[in-house]
DNA sequence: GGATCACATATGTCACGACACATGTGTCAC
DNA sequence: GTGACACATGTGTCGTGACATATGTGATCC
């Protein structure tokens, strides 16, 4: 098989993989992955426009997450309410339940990433950083990847 | 942002923004990445079962691909009919049609494989290889992966 | 040889993810 | 100020992807 090829299915299998074990552990919670990754951003920056939480989610490319916040609001966990200056905007922060939620989704997440480590415990990470950025930066993932980049 | 959450979200929009060039590329013949990978499969085995071509989709995880296959069957691409010695078995083939999409798809990934290249050079693909096989070894897309090493 | 078990396939349900298109709100030109 | 435009959000549709469960067929045990 040719690497890149290799690669191409390697990737794709450890984004599945990983999927798969996020949704292990948040089913107890009653969330999934996409749905965390909402409450994390809006824990990391109190408030955001739905056009704002598009621009930063990996997931979703940008395109739209009407539904994704219908589902966390129905779920109690993040509070829409129409911006009273601009009536476009929507005004999304978590509740105070949803406040508890991102604290649980960011323990669950070092657990992810300390298997990670171990994964990639002596091999050189930047440059499968920088392979994957050459690839992602000019896309749309790649530009919300790299806005986030700039704040977290 | 941790390297192991900075690696996590590349690979996750490397995944995505492949899927999506792929998406765009298939589009003019009609099909999908998921069903892309089905013609390929069998192009390169002939004839398999349902269970043994899931066994070597990276994409579905191993669970089910029968609604996946029915697409390509609706589409012309595909044969299926069960198998006489144990009905319980499908035999799953190429239809002429579905032979000359697989060669179209084979064309296309090489576009897609050669932009890995180029994205790759001068880089340690090995050890990116190395951490993702680490990661997903254990785990059924990684065993359908190395499945697949050990033929194609 | 009939019950039981293992196995292959099918189906139901829900949430994403991609895309196209619709609606609703502010802005700007004139 | 009215009409055209830009922009934010909502909705419809289709194909995954994950999971649980059902059905249908062969093998095995007694």
């Amino acid at each position: 098989m040719r690497k890149a090829e290799h690669l191409r299915f390697a990737i794709l299998a450890a984004q599945r993989e990983g999927n798969r074990l996020l949704i292990q552990a948040l089913k107890p919670h009653g969330i999934t992955p996409s749905q965390a990754e909402v409450l994390r951003l809006l824990q990391q920056h109190g408030t955001l426009s739905l056009n704002g939480l598009g621009q930063l989610l990996v997931c979703e490319s940008g395109t739209n997450p009407s539904r994704l916040v219908d589902r966390v609001v129905a779920a109690g966990l993040v509070e829409r309410r129409p911006d009273e200056v601009d009536r476009r905007y929507l005004q999304l922060s978590l509740t105070p339940e949803g406040e508890r939620l991102a604290g649980a989704v960011a323990e669950i997440e070092e657990f992810l990433y300390a298997g990670m480590d171990a994964a990639a415990e002596g091999l050189d990470t930047d440059a499968m950083l920088a392979f994957l950025h050459r690839f992602i930066d000019p896309l749309p993932s790649g530009q919300a990847l790299n806005k986030r980049l700039g704040l977290d």
